[in-house]
DNA sequence: CCTATCTCCTGTAGGC
DNA sequence: TGCCTACAGGAGATAG
């Protein structure tokens, strides 16, 4: 599912393949969106030339000329392609003679959504230990859920988020109000760097084809993941523990022995 | 405001 | 082998 690295990965992709080339046309695919995207304001795009390709936490911003920007987001099984073929095609553009297609079988994703309130980006400074240990303060939702919460950090979500608390030591059914300034600074810092090397790693794919990037690459920080999807943990061995839909509905692994 | 639960959807995995 | 069900996931809506 994709997260702020692989939306990062996709963004770089894009951004080198069509900046500064013209939108020639524009299709809108088959029925419906899960919310119905605004298919006139879609097709207004054509004509358009691309300045770039901008990310905000897990949303991917189509940035043109003197155009409004159209948003993105992946969901969890949406993809954006160069050229890639798939049943599930919901908008094709023409750019620059290439065909750029977002996919999503499973219809979580959308496009032309306007953009939410988001908080801080977790790789800016704003995001450090003062600012989690100040929006954690007092809390008693789960860590986990507040850190996967868009409006106070934009960009994690259970796999870089399962990972960040294992780096910093922290159980994921901790209430978030519980956590020392201490572990507040270390699951920043945790988060920052799980997020880095997803992003030097170009994206996490766990099994096969659940991420690829727009030209059909698989990315490498898989090989790095220590809890998310394991019997055992990469650090020190012990049986991960976890249960099922157990924190905001979703499945939480941890490691009894590096987390607290 | 805060928290927990439900919903959207469909490909895949597991059970029988 | 093949059918059937449960499950996964992000975010928004809703109820308490």
């Amino acid at each position: 599912m994709p997260e702020l690295p692989e939306v990062e990965t996709v963004r770089r992709a894009l951004d080198a393949r069509c900046r500064g080339k013209v939108v020639e046309s524009v299709r809108v695919g088959r029925p419906t969106f899960y919310r119905r995207p605004p298919a006139a304001a879609l097709r207004a795009l054509t004509g358009g030339t691309v300045r770039g390709f901008s990310r905000r936490g897990k949303y991917l911003l189509l940035n043109l000329e003197g155009r409004p920007s159209v948003v993105f987001h992946l969901g969890m099984s949406g993809r954006l392609t160069v050229g890639g073929e798939s049943p599930h095609v919901r908008l094709e553009l023409t750019v620059g003679g290439e065909l750029l297609r977002f996919h999503d079988s499973r219809r979580f994703g959308r496009v032309g959504c306007p953009l939410p309130e988001l908080g801080p980006e977790p790789l800016d400074d704003a995001f450090d230990g003062a600012y989690l240990w100040k929006v954690l303060r007092g809390r008693r939702a789960p860590v986990k859920a507040l850190i996967m919460d868009q409006r106070l950090v934009a960009g994690l979500g259970n796999i870089y988020a399962t990972e960040a608390l294992h780096a910093a030591g922290v159980r994921p059914g901790r209430a978030a109000g519980s956590l020392s300034r201490a572990e507040a600074a270390a699951l920043a810092r945790a988060s920052r760097e799980v997020l880095e090397a997803g992003v030097a790693l170009g994206g996490a794919t766990l099994d096969d084809e659940s991420f690829l990037d727009p030209l059909g690459r698989p990315g490498r920080m898989q090989e790095r993941v220590k809890v998310y999807g394991r019997k055992t943990c990469g650090t020190c061995g012990a049986a991960v523990l976890g249960t099922r839909r157990s924190i905001g509905g979703r499945a939480s692994l941890y490691c009894p022995s590096c987390q607290r």
